[in-house]
DNA sequence: AAGTTGCATTGATACAGATCAAAGGGGTGC
DNA sequence: GCACCCCTTTGATCTGTATCAATGCAACTT
């Protein structure tokens, strides 16, 4: 990955890249959500243009200032946390639809990395204006708090899976989810391609990447799964599921 | 602890408690942050009135319908997630000044239950007056979405020691968070009561409630803090502080 | 004041996942 | 197209935390 040598570029705005949230079949999943066409077309204009960004490289990083919230249009992201000594937790990925950078509001500083793990796009959305705009749409408005909401419930959902499974039911419930959005976006749900390594899977699920690795082998022994590299089947997802609940079944 | 038994019963708002984030001496931490007389006056009449709620009672429960953000005004909650196969995570927990509530808008359902750890009073913000006035104070709803990144940003706080820091480095997060907001509110920082049991503390904690005793216990044993039950003193916070850092220090 | 009940502490043992180590494979960049 | 390097896999061993178990303590009830 020799790309990566030059991640420390800021990647700018690309001036030819126009977006627009009418025109853009992610409307569902990410903000505009049931806007009118006139509230659509002035949505439209807030947008700061789009932004492409290599495999390696950063959208943002945590200290810098913060601006805007980005929609993922393409590609792929993970986001992680760093502390002075030296501790890496992924925070989540984020795929098309998705909302980056709300991490940012409370502070005014970016608190997480943001890295494309693959040749992405996003669509720059400036808050301040955001924030204007949704103060006159109120659907707007509300959406965005429904979106940051979705978050804090992610967050708690991760917050579950980090406190109470076990390896096995970490992996599962991180493919189950990949699975379920990969599906929601009209991509196979039983066939996709890992963009992150071993190492970030094992950062984001509390493990290491041996764990997430031999996790891996063990599902494609008791052929739950077909995994070659990259490249996940997921052979058996009732069964999946099943490794959510643990062996005794529901209590109380 | 036989008031429990009346657990189920879903308190009312209280008639007689008025509340007024313009009187509210905790107004620098909780929503209002820095508005104008009018302005304060504004949210006043929106604030639904206070709840008082006993130990031992729900505030909210996962499934009931979303209508309400809670301000604590005193007293101590915990928040938990509850899924169907019987685990059980606790996601936080809150004090005087801080907001309650926030996982409910993505769904208009509440996705937790809240449950009050010592006799406690919450201020009632219905949600979508509070929206409507935000969209006219920009201000208020410049805080309202700082209070929503500053919850994920502390949710992301969360996973970063649930998913790298071992036993006793999340004990010791734990003890200096609440120490820095005990301190936050005028209490010390170094001599508090733990509202919540050793089990409440590991499941926040992602460890089992032997796990949790046992790291209270060595504390005191190196002199760190000293324990009876439910009451800490923190005799050395700077060498609390040098746990969070791993044996080698930073790396790179 | 005694009894009850839940919470906390402590010890012994078991086990899941981490760590250490080595080899193979595949994608990436030149 | 080639070579290099990173990623992945797999094995052996170690260790931190869970689990099982029993006792102690304290607050609340009656």
């Amino acid at each position: 990955m020799h790309a990566n040598v030059k991640q420390n570029v800021v990647p700018l705005i690309t001036p030819g890249l126009k977006v627009a949230c009418s025109q853009c079949n992610l409307r569902e999943l990410c903000l505009p959500f049931d806007l009118s066409d006139e509230d659509m077309g002035r949505l439209d204009s807030l947008i700061g243009g789009g932004r492409k960004l290599k495999r390696g490289q950063h959208l943002y990083r945590a200290g810098e200032p913060f601006e805007s919230i980005f929609a993922v249009r393409a590609g792929f992201f993970k986001t992680d946390v760093l502390t002075e000594d030296g501790r890496d937790q992924v925070t989540g990925f984020q795929m098309a639809g998705e909302i980056l950078g709300m991490d940012g509001i409370s502070t005014e500083v970016h608190t997480c990395n943001a890295l494309a793990l693959e040749d992405s796009e996003v669509c720059l959305i400036p808050f301040t204006e955001l924030e204007m705009l949704s103060s006159e749409i109120h659907s707007l408005q509300h959406h965005l708090h429904k979106v940051m909401s979705r978050e804090i419930v992610r967050d708690h959902g991760v917050m579950m899976l980090l406190g109470t499974m076990r390896a096995e039911e970490r992996l599962a419930a991180f493919l189950l989810n990949l699975s379920q959005r990969f599906s929601a976006r009209g991509y196979s749900p039983v066939e996709f391609h890992l963009r992150m390594t071993r190492e970030e899977i094992g950062s984001y699920l509390g493990l290491k990447l041996e764990t997430v690795s031999r996790a891996f082998s063990r599902f494609q022994d008791e052929g739950l799964i077909s995994v070659q590299q990259k490249h996940i089947r997921i052979v058996d997802i009732p069964r999946l599921k099943t490794l959510l609940a643990p062996p005794d079944g529901r209590i109380g």
